[in-house]
RNA sequence: CGGGGUGUAGCAUAAUGGUAGUGUACGCGGUUUGGGACCGUGUGGCCCGGGUUCGAUUCCCGGCUCCCCGACCA
């Protein structure tokens, strides 16, 4: 994309309105757009990287063997009623609304009632199960304080699973294959060094469940961490009962603040006995199904990773997610050799497959290094006279400053493309 | 939901009981051209309602907004 047709642009000052790393910058260099506390809209270059990450999460949940689906914002209230939490008393964060006719709805917050109620069309049998079934949907939440940017935000889009099995071990083997997928995606998108499987609270569904916390300044949680294994402990159930359990001592781990960028419940039978969701079994005796959850918002694992990888100049994104995979910043644009070569590199980079956003502004160095920076393209090559003359292009890493004379070719070897793809 | 702040131009800010200045952005002219350059010039503003007052952006009351701390977080 050429830079000169994108219609946002960079700021140099961050809002007022805004104390978070992540909202500043991602407002800042032009990603996302506030429309009330809690509620942000996404630009070209902040849907870019939401579509990527979105990309990660589809990836994985299908390897995993999930099944896409697409369920509804508007609930029904009494499937809500069947398990006691359509009552603002038990769930204090739904929106709730109303048809002209009076009838209550709700905007969903989470979706294990309808998935459950609906999975009873399909699942009769053992020969049924197990399935894993999700959806990237938005979920609104009624906060009574949004905060942190991105990070807590009250309309939100959730990838949420929902697994499916006839006994607990089929149920544990799902648990684990999603435990696993949930690790890949935080690798993918460059937290996997960070990112910790936290032993955690059930909340209302069960006794224990596990977070995906990512160590960060930014963090609303306090975690204590084993990097050797891989383990965490969030503070709300750092007892010693679950310390003997997980085979740990306080004097192994350490205290860290951290944000949950995932979490992966059991539900047991807990949905599937009100709603009434159960299969036969071979020798004809019915059984409820065994359930679990599992959820990830990309666009806090997005403010996450701004939160974790910036740095003082603007954002750092991982290849991965990245809104494009090169910024080609051209310099003396006036010179119409610089700028034929810059637009032929343009052409070429794009038809060999390369997502390149092409700085053409004719503006001065200082400003286009700096929106560069800020903006936080994996790879800057910069096209200028001076590098016209010496024919080599200057290609520079975002993340570690590290400067590379190429040529053309080596470029393109780089990206592991053909020059005349 | 408890507590503390906040609201002035597109953005960031200053001052002020007699209707507001600066930076940036934007328009125009000119000089510049590898790290947000400079000169000149122009456009553009006091959250809403009520009260006090000759007069309110300023003081008072109420509301709303946004931020922060705490609580909550399915």
């Amino acid at each position: 994309m050429r830079q000169s047709q994108l219609f946002t642009k960079t700021r140099r000052e961050a809002p007022a309105d805004e104390q978070s790393k992540n909202a500043q910058l991602l407002i800042r260099a032009g990603y996302i757009h506030k429309e009330m506390a809690g509620v942000y809209a996404f630009l070209p270059l902040g849907l870019r990287v939401f579509n990527n990450i979105v990309a990660v999460i589809r990836d994985e949940m299908n390897k995993a063997a999930g099944q896409e689906i697409t369920m509804t914002g508007l609930q029904d209230p009494a499937v809500w009623q069947a398990t006691g939490r359509w009552d603002d008393e038990v769930v204090d964060v739904w929106f709730k609304t109303a048809l002209k006719n009076g009838s209550p709805l709700g905007l969903g917050f989470t979706h294990e009632e309808p998935i459950t109620r609906m999975m009873k069309d399909h699942i009769n049998s053992y020969k049924d199960l197990p399935q894993m079934v999700y959806q990237f949907q938005t979920k609104f939440r009624n906060e009574v304080r949004a905060k942190s940017g991105v990070m807590r935000t009250r309309e939100f889009v959730m990838k949420d699973l929902y697994s499916f099995a006839k006994s607990q071990e089929e149920h544990d083997q799902l648990y684990n294959t999603m435990a696993t997928a949930y690790e890949n995606v935080f690798a993918r998108v460059g937290l996997g060094d960070r990112t910790f499987k936290t032993f955690a609270s059930g909340g209302v569904f069960s006794k224990y469940s596990h977070e995906y916390q990512t160590v960060t300044d930014a963090g609303e949680d306090i975690i204590y961490v084993n990097r050797e294994k891989g383990i965490a402990i969030n503070e709300e159930v750092y007892t010693d009962e679950v310390l003997a359990d997980l085979g740990v001592t306080k004097n192994d781990l350490t205290q860290e603040k951290a944000s949950e960028v995932g979490n992966i419940f059991s539900l047991g039978t807990r949905f599937s006995d009100a709603l009434g969701l159960s299969f036969k079994d071979e020798a004809g005796d019915e059984h409820p199904v065994i359930m679990g959850s599992y959820g990830i918002g990309p666009a806090r694992l997005m403010g996450v990773v701004t939160e974790s990888l910036s740095d003082e100049n603007g954002l750092v994104w991982p290849e991965e997610i990245a809104p494009f995979s090169v910024h080609l910043v051209a310099l003396n644009l006036e010179d119409s050799e610089v700028r034929d070569w810059a637009d032929g590199l343009y052409d070429n980079l794009t038809t060999a497959g390369v997502e390149v956003l092409y700085d053409d502004r004719e503006v001065r160095a200082g400003e286009k290094f700096a929106d560069s920076d800020l903006i936080g393209i994996p790879y800057r090559v910069v096209v200028s006279k001076k590098v016209k003359d010496e024919g080599l292009l200057e290609v520079v890493t975002r993340a570690t400053g590290e400067v590379r004379q190429l040529t053309e070719e080596e470029l393109f070897a780089d990206f592991g493309v053909s020059r005349n793809a």
